[in-house]
DNA sequence: ATCGTTCGCCAC
DNA sequence: AAACGTGGCGAACGAT
């Protein structure tokens, strides 16, 4: 085929049926080639990332992936650039924060057209039933050929990546966010491992046997009587925080509100009580039968993954839950007969990146361990290893309150150069400025109200000033870390999917795939034999990352892998020793 | 009935 | 012991 060579290829699909063009391209963005038509897209895009691997050029992952992945090959596709979740990216760069992101919104700013809002984001295209018609979210004004204005677009793109303060970087963040944009699309269309039986299981221990209707399970119903016994025996509605304050202000207990902690500090019978009725009546809520007949199907829970859903560019989701499954549910996630979970997490990331991205000497011979916090707390806190952990913490969330307070007071003085940096973040938020991560992902400039009420201009109070502006410092304070780990977590996978591509397999249909992502965590679902070396792609993709992101820092960035056939037993083999189970 | 807000809990 | 960042989500509740 022509122009199979070329480094990247723009892919625009027919709105119906499967056919569609495809435009080889430069690395520039400039066509090398004149459109190609063809009639079965998906068997085309195979036989030419089987030829060349180019980076595919489209308008939205999210819009064209989905339809592929069914009809595509085990290996899918390698790369892309996806124009939609670059835009933002390039607008934070070019103080043009939060406008439009769609191919049409793009197109038109560079024609000088009026710019489209950007369509919300509803429940994404769900391929199930075969829907022929895909509806066009590209926001193009009628008539344009789309992919012209895809070649375009993309051209104008790799011009503002060339021309930013660090085009490296900037090229690295879109890459890895393109790279994200496959891996959620894939994800959500594999789906984690869920287990009925199991999750069955579960919640019949925990609640009692499933209740026909809509009625309340057994054990939450009983709880429920009981408590109201306990409280007077008036009628009372558990859920209803309201009644609940009413009811125990009856019994002449004043509660600031029906929180678990406030509640675990009352000492009156009904306060276990309700404390278990809530834990239990929240899984029959939010993850129980209903939960699973809406999002289970043939034994995969599926998900929708928003790629940039978070500021900070962590992921969202929508639907299901899936970045809040609770602990005790994912004895549910079991792999398949012969197949096995690889869980690994990044321990201690977000002050390790706190380490690499400071060059702090003291926080690097921390961050160069494997455990940090020991290391800093043998540096300046006596061997105290929970008031070290507390003291970083605070310092990276802008806590002042009370003891913790002196412990950043202590880090400061033993990392002057760390804590510089997030204090620095925090001042320049505080005076209404942006900051961003290590990749080049701006964070959000402060609405026009903040801006009004900071310099007192709208009338509000100077306490409400004082507290909006504290709290935006507190915001970018946060922002510079998180969104650099959210950095480091996106290059890892993008690492991770494509070593996974290349481990060999002998049956088809054997492949390891990333079934589940949350933050600083990665499940990989993986035939049995094929464990071992899918603990070594996770080492390495880690590594990968950390050069790619981090350069040649000695912080080291560590992943706590586990290998079972169920997540839940996964992550107990992660948890330190019982004391301690906190994240990071 | 339907919508938006508040409370409160889950995850990291 | 409880206020310190990012989110999703469900029930209650009050407004339309």
């Amino acid at each position: 085929m022509a122009g199979q060579t070329a480094p990247r290829v723009a892919v625009a699909a027919d709105q119906d049926g499967h056919g569609g063009r495809l435009q080889p391209l430069a690395e520039s963005g400039e066509p090398l080639d004149q459109p190609l038509r063809v009639r079965d897209l998906a068997a085309a895009m195979a036989d030419w990332e089987a030829a060349a691997a180019p980076r595919w050029v489209w308008a939205a992952t999210e819009e064209v992936y989905p339809r592929l992945l069914p009809q595509l090959p085990e290996g899918r596709l390698g790369r892309c650039h996806d124009v939609k979740l670059v835009e933002p990216l390039l607008l934070g760069l070019e103080d043009r924060y939060g406008q439009p992101r769609s191919l049409g919104a793009a197109w038109a700013r560079l024609h000088g057209r009026q710019v489209p809002p950007d369509l919300p984001e509803g429940p994404g295209g769900d391929s199930d039933q075969d829907s022929l018609f895909a509806p066009d979210r590209s926001r193009l004004p009628p008539g344009t050929d789309p992919l012209a204005a895809l070649v375009a677009v993309h051209a104008e793109q790799q011009r503002r990546i060339a021309s930013a303060a660090e085009p490296a970087r900037t090229r690295l963040l879109c890459a890895a966010e393109s790279a994200g944009g496959l891996v959620a699309a894939e994800m959500g269309y594999d789906g984690l491992p869920w287990s009925a039986q199991a999750h069955d299981r579960l919640l019949v221990d925990l609640l009692g046997p499933r209740p026909r209707g809509g009625a309340q399970p057994v054990k939450l119903a009983a709880l429920a009587a009981e408590l109201q016994q306990a409280l007077g025996g008036r009628p009372l509605n558990p859920d209803s925080p309201a009644q609940v304050l009413r009811a125990f202000a009856e019994q002449g207990i004043s509660l600031s509100s029906t929180r678990n902690w406030v509640l675990r500090a009352v000492d009156h019978p009904a306060a276990p009580l309700l404390l278990s009725y809530k834990e239990l009546s929240r899984i029959h809520a939010a993850h129980g039968w209903a939960w699973r007949d809406a999002w289970v199907r043939d034994g995969r829970f599926r998900p929708e993954y928003v790629v940039g859903g978070v500021v900070s560019g962590r992921w969202a989701s929508r639907g299901g839950g899936a970045l809040q499954i609770p602990r005790i549910m994912r004895g549910a996630a079991l792999a398949d007969p012969g197949w096995l979970l690889v869980v690994a997490d990044a321990g201690q990331l977000e002050p390790r990146v706190l380490a690499a991205m400071s060059g702090d000497p003291g926080m690097i011979r921390a961050g160069a361990q494997g455990d940090l916090y020991a290391g800093l707390a043998a540096d300046a806190f006596g061997g105290d290893r929970a008031r070290a952990k507390l003291g970083l913490l605070g310092a990276m969330y802008g806590q002042t309150s009370g003891e913790t307070g002196q412990l950043v007071a202590v880090l400061r003085r033993r990392f002057p150069q760390a804590m510089g940096l997030v204090e620095a973040a925090a001042r320049t938020g505080e005076a209404g400025g942006v900051v961003h991560s290590r990749l080049g992902r701006v964070c959000p400039p402060p609405s026009l109200g903040w801006l009004d009420l900071t310099e007192g201009a709208s009338g509000g109070s100077a306490e409400d000033a004082a507290r909006d502006t504290r709290s935006r410092g507190r915001f970018t304070r946060n922002f510079v870390i998180q969104a650099s780990a959210a950095d480091w977590a996106l290059a890892l996978i993008a690492a991770l999917r494509r070593r996974l591509a290349q481990l060999p397999t002998s049956v088809p249909g054997d492949r390891p795939r990333l079934v589940f992502f949350q933050h600083d965590e990665v499940v990989v679902h993986t035939p049995a034999q094929l464990a071992d070396a899918v603990r070594e792609a996770v080492a390495a993709a880690g590594e990968e990352a950390r050069r790619l992101v981090f350069g040649d820092t000695p912080v080291r960035f560590p992943l706590d892998t586990h290998v079972a056939a169920s997540y839940q037993d996964a992550k107990e083999g992660t948890e330190e020793d019982g004391e301690d189970t906190e994240e990071d």
